[in-house]
DNA sequence: AATTTTGTCGCAAGCGTTTGCAACAATCGT
DNA sequence: ACGATTGTTGCAAACGCTTGCGACAAAATT
């Protein structure tokens, strides 16, 4: 057994006080004489004092922790997102003096039933839900359960009552389009999941909206699709495109990741970027500014994001308030030499 | 305040026992009659009882968590370490039901004083300290409160009871040396860091020593540091090697980010990469398999020792070992496209 | 001088568990 | 048939803290 820190009691019996009046005099109560205060705080602090968390929460109710459940990954890759976001959202909390508490689900098990668990055994006054589905199941269940959270990424269905922050995706695949428009692309590639994320059906909407509002009748857009995390599908999906009959001149990627392999692909099928072809990607990884010629894309402020949920996330919890908090993020324009000016067509 | 769960009270009435039954059933206690167990699983079941971690930590003085405190890092950069050892943590520890909290120091604050935060005010039954210095003032404080922990990483001196889990490095920079020298190299550089980290100083260790093995007296050994963060610095360090007077023809990189800025900096001074130099890192992150012409490195394993220490801790702290357990890791070479045969002397 | 107000403090209950010990009924041996 | 054993359950204390309410003395009011 670890050696327990001091307790309330034996400071009492130090000072020759009640319990009571210790609790309450660090607690800065006015109804204790500010001698008495000062004299326990500087005890106290002599004793090395520190209150036992699990005493404090079995009353209060509160747990002093915000529960994040780790997303499943595939055996062998870990994106930069939760390193990122977990470190904005540490950042966020512990200006308020909570701290984060990440659950994993075993092989088997489902995020929702440790959602469940993490939620009734009184472990987290509060949940951030990162990188939600179209419809997520989770959300259903902390809305109806009038458990505090917040999510990264939004629902399609926008009228239910959930606090969320998102990336504007619709805008930088809008800002993305004019700009590769406005450089003489007019035929259009975006490789997509198909996977039913949120943000998968929103950057496509973003995109196809700035068509629309352009009114060029001879723009065309080429959508492909593979599943998430599946580079194999992912690659013969591009390939598709690169090497099919009507080749676009300017490749939009869902995420980096995916405009990366596009990059790997058309220099393998010996095309040159930016001359043949136009990349952008979205999220702006670490390995977009290392891969040649240098991805073109957005930053989405993942570590931010984090940053601003947490706090969020702390005012939902104490104030409860009535209508849902919801927070749109600009993503931010990070040219660099993966795009340029349309190829002049060949006839 | 959030709905409280079921508690074993209304568990007790609604069956007509005693709390203590309750309690002894879900625990299995054979003292408990089977039916009542059975009865009681099924009440619990179907009821959707979860225990009240606080109280339980209340009384067993055991909190369930591990704690992690995130290491500090720039405003603007997240190293891709913290994602995939958090994510092996949470693996490692998820098959004991333990589960994992972060906590993050504030700006001004000491790592060491949320440690001691943490440890006395129970959150946690063990701690796990990544990346740690020659001499970690964590570690003597831990040691020193007897308080279960494992480090990720070594303290230089080896004789501290400490229980830790390490890449092999010397190892792996003699591998490479051993590599290079077979390649024909013989004038080497080390772009290092001036931070007392204990990987720096057995990294160079094992370069040294592999070179002192060979026992030849015409392999030349030049080492560059900078501030651990600081990327100006480096570019500064790594231009004085590359434009110096004796330019090595193979250059290791403490790790890959510092070998990445090695390749951007030699394409800059017109160096073709391998064929006037030779590179090779240390982590294989994400990026150095993008960077041109694809860096040599080596795999750290980063999320496999994250999910090895969670089982590390948990022994530990269960069985209290007498002896230090230590674990070491021997990384996996990666070879890309970044070294080759040494140019031949131009005399 | 008697009464009310104000300022300080302590008693004791309660948060939801676990657990040593006692209590009781049923079964056993002789 | 009687005490001893076994099997099953419950009582109550404890973990360390917060908080409503009452107690008491000193100060203010009448």
């Amino acid at each position: 057994m670890a050696p327990r820190g001091k307790t309330l009691k034996e400071l009492a019996e130090h000072l020759d006080v009640s319990i009571t009046t210790v609790s309450r005099a660090l607690a800065d109560h006015p109804t204790i004489a500010l001698k008495t205060r000062q004299r326990v705080a500087e005890a106290a602090k002599a004793h090395g004092y520190v209150p036992n968390v699990a005493a404090r929460q079995l009353v209060s109710g509160r747990s002093g922790f915000v529960g994040l459940i780790l997303p499943i990954r595939g055996p062998n890759f870990v994106d930069s997102y939760v390193g990122e976001f977990i470190t904005g959202l540490g950042e966020g909390l512990v200006a308020h003096g909570v701290d984060l508490f990440l659950a994993t689900a075993q092989p088997g098990q489902s995020e929702l039933s440790v959602l469940k668990h993490v939620v009734e055994s009184g472990r987290a006054d509060g949940i951030v839900l990162p990188r939600i589905a179209e419809d997520d199941e989770r959300v259903a269940y902390l809305v109806q359960r009038g458990f505090p959270f917040v999510t990264h990424g939004r629902l399609l269905d926008e009228t239910r009552p959930v606090n969320w922050l998102d990336t504007d995706s619709v805008a930088a695949f809008g800002e993305a389009f004019d700009l590769l428009y406005e450089l003489g692309h007019r035929h259009f590639g975006l490789v997509s999941i198909s996977d039913r994320m949120t943000f998968r059906y929103l950057r496509e909407r973003g995109l196809r909206e700035a068509i629309a509002r352009r009114g060029d009748p001879t723009v065309t857009l080429d959508v492909a699709t593979a599943p998430r995390f599946d580079r194999g599908a992912s690659v013969a999906a591009i390939n598709g495109m690169l090497r099919g009959a009507a080749r676009p001149t300017a490749i939009l990627g869902l995420f980096d990741e995916l405009a990366l392999t596009v990059l790997e692909e058309a220099a393998r099928a010996g095309l040159s970027i930016p001359r043949d072809l136009s990349v952008v990607g979205f999220d702006n990884i670490t390995a977009a500014a290392y891969a040649p010629p240098g991805l073109t894309t957005f930053e989405a402020g993942t570590r931010a994001a984090g940053r601003e949920i947490g706090g969020m996330l702390i005012d939902i919890i104490e104030t409860r308030p009535a209508k849902p908090l919801t927070r749109l993020i600009k993503p931010t324009f990070v040219p660099r030499a993966s795009h340029g000016p349309a190829p002049v067509e060949t006839h």
